[in-house]
DNA sequence: TATGAATGAGAGTTCATTCAT
DNA sequence: AATGAATGAACTCTCATTCAT
């Protein structure tokens, strides 16, 4: 902040770093698309590279390898998500169920109904090749997700709204209906399209159904 | 091939199909694990005839491509599924319930617990590379489950057993809690393991309950 | 031997591996070719495929690598040499002079007037970048030729024709002569031409005369 | 560019020629120890900016192109030599054994034991590629050693001191022992040390006795 | 029928060189 | 003068597929 010198320099350099984030940014959601159409293994480096509007070259400028290009499209695609889920969902008012119902129709709006549907099914598909970031994945919003899940569960069972359920993979099986939902659409939709909206209704109602106290 | 002659030629002939048969079944046994191991586009063909016992070349004479061999090993694995499911499960005795039970448990039993769930994520993986497969398994697979589990929840209605729910994607939604345990398995359990049968019994626990008239 | 079957099995296995091994020594004599004309780095795969008359996918059949095919070629190209050293030279007549004219001779004639001196200008050039092969060619061709000079030597001092001199390098500084002459043939022979039999005789005058007993 | 502002103008046109011959010598330094660490074709330009401790495009503002780099920095450090050599050797005193000494100690002294014999080993390796500049170290460094122990050999042999050679390659030979010295030092002293003093003893008693008129 | 040597298109990656800042 | 982001030609290595034996 010395006034004279370092203003034009720190411009410049900042211009350009700001660039360079950008380009990153545009590289990842290339990678997206492409991973999303064919898959990793059979997804060319110079497809995103086109995809992105660069050449070939550039890519390895801001990633070292495929592999790194593919763990960190997933991690800048999905990391993001849980500074606005813990925003919009941490609120501690209302029901569980009302909770509950928010936190699902999150889940809908932010991951099923958008691009990172499509993660979800690379996580399914290439999840075995990359150990690492399956490692990743589940301890970084597997888990997470489950623990919000838990919690308004466990909550529920105390205010009386909901049944004590033996536990083991209770938050998963709440779930369990939007990974299938997930994959139908990006799967069988043209053979049998799937409507998110009623297929939403069902799950919920379903869901919270078996979890109330009756 | 006159008559007289039909029947040591036809012996010999049998002996040879049936040879074939089997060199066919080797191959399509070594696809699955290969294929599972590294999913469609990482496996080569070598391998599966390394693992089938034979050489490169063989393979071809049994199957066009990696693509055939690929959809064939799917349809192959899966088709005999429903001759015994309809053996095993077709009995139209018991309460709505029980013939529910049933069918998750068939489906724990015999996809879940054994290989054929590494299918499930392939289909999962390459479906759009293989819109063909994504079909036929559409239509043969799990329409065919859809429409066993829809006749038991309609069933379970009519009974008096069960409310009635918006039906859109209600048989997905009995099943969804069986294709996560199978993805989890796969790819989560290091991380966080599953234990399939309490798993089942809470799966089982809260559909029922989803289910059931109040 | 078993007459019946195994003498046709086997010829056409044996046809089979000697046309293997054939193609390999193709592929040295031209691996030889070309990393002589530019170089191991400069060299590419594809040229000594066509070198050979095959294609770049066959020279990965022989050698796993670009290096594993340089250090092969250097293999294959110098330890037959031994053999027939051995073979000429292990007589034990003469005088040491003799000898020592006889080995240096040997050298001149397999190494310097053929192929072979480009591999030492390769082993030069490249040996940093592939201490295996430099330890491989220390162990295999420098100290045995050493010790095959080193031996002619200490018999020359015990019978009285050779000085006794201070050891050490000795046997190198006899050869060095032949090895400055396989540089220049193959660099600054276009500018200075250099005459292989004269200069040999001048380097064997030297030497000798530089050993003799006064 | 009148005369009374050249001065102040031409001072600091002077401290910019100096920078920029710094400059210059700083990439050649580095150019040297990056070639002599992997070779030509091996070593980046970007690795030779980072060694001379400034960026890609800099070195481009120095020399044209990777290949002028190598050629620059051959004669940019060979040069001087004969300088250095002229001025240290020329006096004309002493027997011819003296100054034969004086010049191969020379060469022991300033190319063997230093940096410069890694020029010699990139001559070998690199000479093939680059005709030119094989010619003008042929035409530079080769010819006028050859002619300084030319001439030494020739006045020993006016003076009685050597016995008259059959000359063809002589200066070469007398020479050898340093460049087998040389490789040796940069390829095989790992496996088979080589200790420069004693050996540069044995070269030059082995060499003088060779010439000695008897 | 079975084999495995041969092919060559194709993909990941590198790096000399350029050029806008 | 100096920088370093961008480019794209070029190279190594892989593997589905073919075919002579």
């Amino acid at each position: 902040m010395s006034a004279t010198m370092s203003t034009p320099k720190s411009s410049a350099e900042t211009r350009r770093a700001e660039r360079k984030e950008k380009r990153r940014e545009e590289l990842v959601d290339a990678a997206l698309r492409v991973f999303s159409r064919v898959g990793f293994a059979t997804a060319k480096m110079e497809d995103v590279a086109v995809e992105a509007g660069t050449s070939k070259g550039t890519v390895y400028l801001y990633f070292d390898s495929k592999e790194h290009l593919f763990e960190e499209m997933v991690k800048a695609k999905m990391l993001p998500l849980f500074v606005e889920a813990e925003a919009e969902l941490a609120v501690d008012v209302g029901s569980a169920e009302e909770r509950l119902k928010a936190h699902v129709k999150f889940f809908y709006k932010k991951i099923l109904n958008s691009d990172r549907r499509q993660i979800m099914r690379l996580i399914m598909a290439e999840g075995p090749n990359f150990p690492h970031l399956a490692e990743f994945y589940h301890a970084n919003i597997l888990s997470r997700g489950q623990a919000m899940m838990t919690a308004i569960i466990e909550e529920g069972v105390e205010k009386g709204e909901f049944r004590a359920l033996s536990g083991h993979g209770l938050a998963q099986n709440v779930f369990a209906g939007a990974l299938l939902a997930a994959m139908w659409k990006l799967i069988f939709d043209p053979y049998q399209p799937l409507d998110l909206d009623a297929y939403y209704e069902t799950h919920v109602d379903l869901v919270l159904n078996g979890l109330k106290a009756t």
